[in-house]
DNA sequence: TGTGATTTGCACATCTTCTG
DNA sequence: CAGAAGATGTGCAAATCACA
């Protein structure tokens, strides 16, 4: 479509020899025109009409460059990453085959009804772990060339529970609430740690662990602060005529509530040497990755 | 487009294991 | 042995999917 053109005028209506300084349409409708209308505004109208039709026509070409390039653009980075993901799975097949173990092949988050079959260790059977309790709850030690790599001497399990209070993983935050950036770095850094990680897709067996970590935190806030309220409740019974001290303790308890949430938030983040220790610990990832 | 089935994630309770 | 921490079972709600 576009604004001022001919297209729409119809094939019976004789076209006007344009002039130099009158185009043939702006003469034809000013034929039709009531005697009120204004020439010179139509002029104008006119002009404008034409001038933005240009600028509907350039920015069409551009918007077709710009997609044009962004295929090519995504093309190229599929194909890079394609490239990528096979020169990983060659390195790794090559090193696991150096170690003398098992043939890696990714492993794809087992659905809901899969992971909830069978008596017990759903989560460490889906991740393959079953008989190894020793890869998902003794000690691993990793190999750890880097200097700077400090999660050495944990398990998975617990080097992943590790990594919430590292990257500052709110414990009263539900896991799908939690920051993505964050969730993120805890999967890059988990990986780094444990590359048998990487053999789950999406990081799902990262995740799994996450989010029954975040579950028993919250339970034990709740037990806590259950506990916490209990005795206070308990033999204190009050007349409707102490509501003015209840709202006071509400607010306390608020604060409190709120301090908690602060110290539990700050306590991975506030502590500057920890931080620190993040960002060394992602540069070395992003650099392994690389 | 409405509806039933399935999946997913969560809270809560309970059990198991570990630790001092 | 008690308490802490982790794992599992159950039920619920919301999202998603398949189908008439």
């Amino acid at each position: 479509m576009t604004l001022g053109s001919d297209e729409n005028r119809s094939p019976t209506t004789p076209r006007q020899q344009p002039t130099r300084h009158a185009p043939a349409k702006k003469k034809a409708t000013a034929t039709r025109q009531s005697k009120s209308a204004r020439p010179a505004t139509r002029d104008v109208l006119q002009d404008k009409n034409n001038e933005l039709s240009a600028e509907v026509e350039r920015l069409m070409a551009q918007l077709r460059q710009a997609q044009e390039t962004r295929d090519t653009a995504d093309k190229a980075a599929q194909a890079a990453e394609t490239a990528r993901a096979a020169a990983e799975e060659n390195a790794r097949g090559a090193g696991v085959r150096a170690n003398g173990s098992t043939a890696t092949r990714m492993i794809a988050r087992p659905s809901h009804t899969e992971l909830n079959k069978g008596p017990v260790g759903r989560l460490a059977r889906a991740m393959g772990l079953e008989n190894k309790k020793s890869d998902y709850l003794a000690i691993v030690f990793v190999d750890h060339e880097s200097p700077e790599w400090v999660l050495l001497g944990y398990d998975i399990q617990a080097s992943v529970h590790h990594l919430c209070s590292r990257v500052g993983l709110d414990f009263n935050v539900k896991f799908v609430d939690q920051p993505p950036a964050a969730l993120g770095k805890l999967f890059r850094l988990a990986r780094h740690s444990h590359p048998e990680l990487e053999r789950f897709q999406n990081d799902w067996a990262t995740a799994a662990l996450v989010r029954q970590y975040l579950q028993n935190k919250r339970k034990q806030e709740n037990k806590k602060r259950k506990a916490e309220a209990e005795p206070r409740n308990r033999g204190n019974k009050r007349s409707r005529f102490d509501d003015y001290d209840d709202d006071e303790e509400d607010n306390e308890d608020e604060d409190e509530e709120e301090t908690r949430r602060g110290s539990g938030r700050s306590a991975a983040a506030a502590s500057g040497d920890l931080d620190e220790d993040i960002d060394e610990d992602e540069d070395a990832a992003s650099d392994a990755d690389e």
